[in-house]
DNA sequence: CAGTATCCCTCCAGATACTG
DNA sequence: CAGTATCTGGAGGGATACTG
Protein backbone atom coordinates (compact mmCIF):
# COMPACT_ATOMS: atom_id res chain seq x y z
CA UNK A 1 0.00 0.00 0.00
CA UNK A 2 2.62 2.23 0.34
CA UNK A 3 5.40 3.28 -1.86
CA UNK A 4 7.98 1.93 -0.52
CA UNK A 5 9.37 -1.51 -1.74
CA UNK A 6 10.39 -1.13 -5.54
CA UNK A 7 12.66 -4.46 -6.90
CA UNK A 8 14.66 -4.56 -9.53
CA UNK A 9 16.77 -7.83 -10.51
CA UNK A 10 19.02 -5.77 -12.93
CA UNK A 11 20.08 -4.05 -9.43
CA UNK A 12 19.89 -6.82 -7.45
CA UNK A 13 22.83 -8.19 -9.97
CA UNK A 14 24.50 -5.41 -9.84
CA UNK A 15 24.06 -3.85 -13.08
CA UNK A 16 23.28 0.01 -12.68
CA UNK A 17 20.11 1.14 -14.10
CA UNK A 18 19.53 4.72 -15.87
CA UNK A 19 16.79 5.48 -13.61
CA UNK A 20 17.88 3.63 -11.13
CA UNK A 21 14.27 2.30 -9.22
CA UNK A 22 14.77 0.06 -5.96
CA UNK A 23 14.37 3.01 -2.54
CA UNK A 24 12.69 5.91 -3.46
CA UNK A 25 13.69 8.98 -1.73
CA UNK A 26 10.77 10.45 -0.41
CA UNK A 27 9.56 8.31 1.98
CA UNK A 28 9.97 10.61 4.80
CA UNK A 29 7.76 13.41 2.51
CA UNK A 30 4.62 14.26 5.23
CA UNK A 31 2.16 14.50 2.33
CA UNK A 32 2.55 10.59 1.99
CA UNK A 33 1.95 9.98 5.12
CA UNK A 34 -1.42 11.70 4.68
CA UNK A 35 -2.25 9.69 1.59
CA UNK A 36 -1.23 6.55 2.97
CA UNK A 37 -3.84 6.68 5.19
CA UNK A 38 -6.39 8.43 3.40
CA UNK A 39 -5.56 7.74 -0.58
CA UNK A 40 -6.85 3.77 0.12
CA UNK A 41 -9.88 3.28 -2.10
CA UNK A 42 -12.37 2.87 1.05
CA UNK A 43 -10.74 4.97 3.62
CA UNK A 44 -11.88 8.42 3.50
CA UNK A 45 -15.44 6.84 3.04
CA UNK A 46 -14.86 5.17 6.34
CA UNK A 47 -13.36 8.31 7.85
CA UNK A 48 -16.64 10.11 6.67
CA UNK A 49 -19.00 8.10 8.42
CA UNK A 50 -16.79 8.06 11.64
CA UNK A 51 -16.57 12.26 11.66
CA UNK A 52 -20.09 11.42 12.76
CA UNK A 53 -19.66 9.95 15.82
CA UNK A 54 -18.88 6.05 16.59
CA UNK A 55 -20.05 3.17 14.48
CA UNK A 56 -20.17 -0.80 14.71
CA UNK A 57 -19.15 -2.94 11.72
CA UNK A 58 -22.82 -3.80 10.44
CA UNK A 59 -23.65 -0.12 10.46
CA UNK A 60 -20.22 0.77 8.42
CA UNK A 61 -21.69 -1.83 5.82
CA UNK A 62 -24.88 -1.09 5.57
CA UNK A 63 -23.85 3.31 5.01
CA UNK A 64 -21.54 2.00 2.01
CA UNK A 65 -23.29 0.18 0.64
CA UNK A 66 -21.38 -1.74 -1.99
CA UNK A 67 -18.21 -2.64 -0.31
CA UNK A 68 -17.46 -6.20 0.89
CA UNK A 69 -17.31 -7.72 4.32
CA UNK A 70 -12.96 -8.34 3.51
CA UNK A 71 -12.77 -4.55 2.21
CA UNK A 72 -14.75 -3.16 5.21
CA UNK A 73 -12.71 -5.45 7.38
CA UNK A 74 -8.80 -4.62 5.50
CA UNK A 75 -9.91 -0.68 5.46
CA UNK A 76 -10.94 -0.92 9.42
CA UNK A 77 -7.69 -2.78 10.04
CA UNK A 78 -5.44 -0.27 7.94
CA UNK A 79 -6.73 2.79 9.88
CA UNK A 80 -6.75 1.14 13.23
CA UNK A 81 -2.58 0.53 12.36
CA UNK A 82 -2.62 3.82 11.68
CA UNK A 83 -3.55 4.69 14.84
CA UNK A 84 -6.55 7.09 13.55
CA UNK A 85 -9.28 4.80 14.68
CA UNK A 86 -9.58 2.78 17.59
CA UNK A 87 -11.53 -0.98 17.77
CA UNK A 88 -13.37 -1.68 20.98
CA UNK A 89 -15.01 -4.94 21.10
CA UNK A 90 -18.06 -5.56 24.40
CA UNK A 91 -18.16 -8.84 25.95
CA UNK A 92 -21.92 -9.67 24.93
CA UNK A 93 -23.53 -12.38 23.68
CA UNK A 94 -23.15 -11.64 20.54
CA UNK A 95 -20.20 -9.53 20.36
CA UNK A 96 -20.30 -5.74 19.95
CA UNK A 97 -17.66 -3.89 18.24
CA UNK A 98 -17.50 0.17 18.13
CA UNK A 99 -15.08 2.23 15.64
CA UNK A 100 -14.38 5.20 17.04
CA UNK A 101 -11.76 7.86 15.53
CA UNK A 102 -8.65 9.11 17.88
CA UNK A 103 -7.64 12.44 18.36
CA UNK A 104 -5.47 11.52 15.30
CA UNK A 105 -8.11 11.01 13.01
CA UNK A 106 -10.00 13.62 13.96
CA UNK A 107 -7.25 16.07 13.05
CA UNK A 108 -7.28 14.73 9.50
CA UNK A 109 -10.85 16.48 9.50
CA UNK A 110 -9.10 19.82 8.10
CA UNK A 111 -7.61 17.72 5.03
CA UNK A 112 -10.62 16.71 4.18
CA UNK A 113 -11.92 20.48 4.38
CA UNK A 114 -9.87 21.34 1.99
CA UNK A 115 -10.48 18.90 -0.65
CA UNK A 116 -14.13 19.77 -0.11
CA UNK A 117 -13.32 23.28 -0.56
CA UNK A 118 -11.26 22.75 -3.75
CA UNK A 119 -13.39 20.22 -5.26
CA UNK A 120 -16.61 23.01 -4.71
CA UNK A 121 -14.58 24.98 -6.21
CA UNK A 122 -13.56 23.60 -9.55
CA UNK A 123 -16.44 21.12 -10.15
CA UNK A 124 -20.19 21.44 -9.85
CA UNK A 125 -21.39 19.10 -7.35
CA UNK A 126 -24.53 18.93 -6.08
CA UNK A 127 -24.57 19.37 -2.19
CA UNK A 128 -24.71 15.79 -0.30
CA UNK A 129 -26.32 15.69 2.79
CA UNK A 130 -23.39 13.28 4.27
CA UNK A 131 -20.65 15.38 3.02
CA UNK A 132 -18.69 16.58 5.70
CA UNK A 133 -20.00 20.25 6.03
CA UNK B 1 -7.76 4.71 -11.41
CA UNK B 2 -11.14 5.83 -10.05
CA UNK B 3 -13.69 4.28 -7.57
CA UNK B 4 -15.92 4.13 -10.08
CA UNK B 5 -16.67 0.70 -11.88
CA UNK B 6 -16.67 -2.36 -10.95
CA UNK B 7 -18.01 -5.71 -12.18
CA UNK B 8 -20.30 -8.17 -10.84
CA UNK B 9 -21.26 -11.33 -12.88
CA UNK B 10 -23.90 -11.95 -10.00
CA UNK B 11 -25.72 -8.43 -10.58
CA UNK B 12 -25.74 -8.78 -13.94
CA UNK B 13 -27.03 -11.79 -13.78
CA UNK B 14 -29.65 -10.60 -11.70
CA UNK B 15 -28.97 -12.45 -8.73
CA UNK B 16 -29.40 -10.14 -5.74
CA UNK B 17 -26.45 -9.28 -4.10
CA UNK B 18 -25.72 -9.01 -0.14
CA UNK B 19 -24.10 -5.91 -0.13
CA UNK B 20 -24.99 -4.65 -4.13
CA UNK B 21 -21.74 -4.09 -5.62
CA UNK B 22 -21.68 -2.71 -9.13
CA UNK B 23 -22.65 1.08 -8.91
CA UNK B 24 -21.34 2.96 -5.63
CA UNK B 25 -23.09 5.96 -4.67
CA UNK B 26 -20.17 7.98 -3.73
CA UNK B 27 -19.58 9.09 -7.23
CA UNK B 28 -19.86 12.57 -6.79
CA UNK B 29 -18.22 12.92 -2.91
CA UNK B 30 -16.03 16.00 -3.32
CA UNK B 31 -13.08 14.02 -1.55
CA UNK B 32 -13.25 11.81 -3.82
CA UNK B 33 -12.91 14.50 -6.87
CA UNK B 34 -9.43 15.65 -4.98
CA UNK B 35 -8.45 12.01 -4.16
CA UNK B 36 -8.51 10.84 -7.83
CA UNK B 37 -6.25 13.62 -8.81
CA UNK B 38 -3.34 13.48 -6.09
CA UNK B 39 -3.88 9.94 -5.10
CA UNK B 40 -1.93 8.44 -7.34
CA UNK B 41 1.35 6.88 -6.89
CA UNK B 42 3.11 9.94 -8.32
CA UNK B 43 0.85 12.38 -8.73
CA UNK B 44 1.76 14.82 -5.75
CA UNK B 45 5.58 14.82 -5.79
CA UNK B 46 4.68 15.92 -9.53
CA UNK B 47 3.14 18.44 -8.10
CA UNK B 48 5.25 19.19 -5.22
CA UNK B 49 8.09 19.70 -7.73
CA UNK B 50 5.94 22.13 -9.88
CA UNK B 51 4.79 24.63 -7.24
CA UNK B 52 7.93 25.63 -7.49
CA UNK B 53 7.62 26.88 -11.21
CA UNK B 54 6.95 25.35 -14.58
CA UNK B 55 9.55 22.09 -15.69
CA UNK B 56 10.56 19.77 -18.43
CA UNK B 57 10.06 16.20 -18.68
CA UNK B 58 13.59 15.32 -18.24
CA UNK B 59 14.23 17.55 -15.13
CA UNK B 60 10.74 16.15 -13.38
CA UNK B 61 12.87 12.77 -14.42
CA UNK B 62 15.81 13.60 -13.02
CA UNK B 63 14.17 15.00 -9.78
CA UNK B 64 11.53 12.25 -9.19
CA UNK B 65 15.13 9.56 -9.55
CA UNK B 66 13.23 6.23 -9.43
CA UNK B 67 10.15 7.53 -11.73
CA UNK B 68 10.22 5.36 -15.41
CA UNK B 69 9.22 7.60 -18.13
CA UNK B 70 6.41 5.22 -18.79
CA UNK B 71 4.83 5.97 -15.06
CA UNK B 72 6.12 9.84 -15.76
CA UNK B 73 4.55 10.15 -18.83
CA UNK B 74 1.04 8.51 -17.70
CA UNK B 75 1.25 10.61 -14.62
CA UNK B 76 1.98 13.96 -16.34
CA UNK B 77 -0.84 12.87 -18.70
CA UNK B 78 -3.60 12.01 -15.99
CA UNK B 79 -3.09 15.38 -14.45
CA UNK B 80 -3.50 17.06 -17.41
CA UNK B 81 -6.47 15.27 -18.15
CA UNK B 82 -8.23 16.64 -14.69
CA UNK B 83 -6.87 20.20 -15.53
CA UNK B 84 -4.66 20.72 -12.64
CA UNK B 85 -1.48 21.45 -15.32
CA UNK B 86 -0.77 22.95 -18.53
CA UNK B 87 1.54 21.02 -21.36
CA UNK B 88 3.26 23.27 -23.79
CA UNK B 89 5.48 22.29 -26.88
CA UNK B 90 7.92 24.78 -28.19
CA UNK B 91 8.69 23.69 -31.96
CA UNK B 92 12.68 23.86 -31.23
CA UNK B 93 14.97 21.04 -32.36
CA UNK B 94 14.71 18.61 -30.69
CA UNK B 95 11.81 19.64 -29.23
CA UNK B 96 11.13 20.88 -25.55
CA UNK B 97 8.11 20.43 -23.54
CA UNK B 98 7.08 22.46 -20.41
CA UNK B 99 4.51 21.65 -17.99
CA UNK B 100 3.41 23.98 -15.56
CA UNK B 101 0.31 24.08 -13.14
CA UNK B 102 -3.15 25.41 -13.75
CA UNK B 103 -4.54 27.82 -11.48
CA UNK B 104 -6.59 24.34 -10.61
CA UNK B 105 -3.64 23.02 -9.88
CA UNK B 106 -2.13 26.23 -7.68
CA UNK B 107 -4.99 25.54 -5.94
CA UNK B 108 -4.47 21.92 -4.50
CA UNK B 109 -1.80 23.67 -2.31
CA UNK B 110 -4.17 24.51 0.12
CA UNK B 111 -4.91 20.58 0.70
CA UNK B 112 -1.01 19.86 0.76
CA UNK B 113 -0.31 21.85 2.84
CA UNK B 114 -2.80 20.53 5.73
CA UNK B 115 -1.94 16.82 4.71
CA UNK B 116 1.81 18.27 5.33
CA UNK B 117 0.55 20.25 8.82
CA UNK B 118 -1.28 17.19 9.65
CA UNK B 119 1.53 15.03 9.32
CA UNK B 120 4.11 17.04 11.04
CA UNK B 121 1.67 17.30 14.30
CA UNK B 122 1.59 13.20 14.40
CA UNK B 123 4.90 12.27 13.23
CA UNK B 124 8.40 13.35 13.67
CA UNK B 125 9.65 14.05 10.38
CA UNK B 126 12.71 15.99 9.75
CA UNK B 127 12.70 18.78 7.78
CA UNK B 128 12.93 18.45 3.79
CA UNK B 129 14.47 20.65 2.09
CA UNK B 130 11.64 20.52 -1.27
CA UNK B 131 8.55 20.13 1.10
CA UNK B 132 6.46 22.76 0.42
CA UNK B 133 7.20 24.76 2.69
C1' DC C 1 14.62 15.61 -25.88
C1' DA C 2 10.43 13.69 -24.87
C1' DG C 3 8.29 10.52 -25.06
C1' DT C 4 5.94 5.35 -27.28
C1' DA C 5 5.64 0.52 -27.66
C1' DT C 6 5.77 -3.76 -25.37
C1' DC C 7 6.11 -7.25 -22.30
C1' DC C 8 5.61 -8.89 -17.86
C1' DC C 9 4.13 -9.54 -13.38
C1' DT C 10 2.60 -8.30 -8.92
C1' DC C 11 -0.77 -7.11 -6.00
C1' DC C 12 -5.11 -5.94 -4.48
C1' DA C 13 -10.07 -5.44 -4.66
C1' DG C 14 -14.08 -8.08 -5.29
C1' DA C 15 -16.95 -12.30 -4.88
C1' DT C 16 -18.34 -15.94 -2.19
C1' DA C 17 -18.61 -19.14 1.45
C1' DC C 18 -17.91 -20.13 6.03
C1' DT C 19 -17.40 -19.47 11.56
C1' DG C 20 -16.70 -18.37 16.90
C1' DC D 1 -22.75 -10.00 14.83
C1' DA D 2 -18.42 -9.40 13.08
C1' DG D 3 -15.70 -10.94 10.90
C1' DT D 4 -12.02 -14.84 8.34
C1' DA D 5 -10.66 -17.95 4.42
C1' DT D 6 -9.89 -18.45 -0.36
C1' DC D 7 -9.93 -17.84 -5.13
C1' DT D 8 -9.70 -14.72 -8.87
C1' DG D 9 -9.16 -11.23 -12.61
C1' DG D 10 -7.59 -7.17 -14.09
C1' DA D 11 -5.29 -2.88 -13.74
C1' DG D 12 -1.33 -0.49 -12.67
C1' DG D 13 3.65 -0.25 -12.54
C1' DG D 14 8.22 -1.58 -13.71
C1' DA D 15 11.88 -2.83 -17.22
C1' DT D 16 13.57 -2.25 -21.61
C1' DA D 17 14.02 -0.92 -26.33
C1' DC D 18 12.90 2.10 -29.77
C1' DT D 19 11.62 6.82 -32.39
C1' DG D 20 10.15 11.68 -34.53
Amino acid sequence: MTVSESKSLAAAAGIPNPYMPQEPLHIECSIEKALDVIGGKWAFLVLKELFCGKMRFGELQRKLVSISPKSLSDTLRHLEEHGVLERTAYATVPVTVEYKLTPKGEDLHQILKEMKLWAAKWYDLQKKHNDID
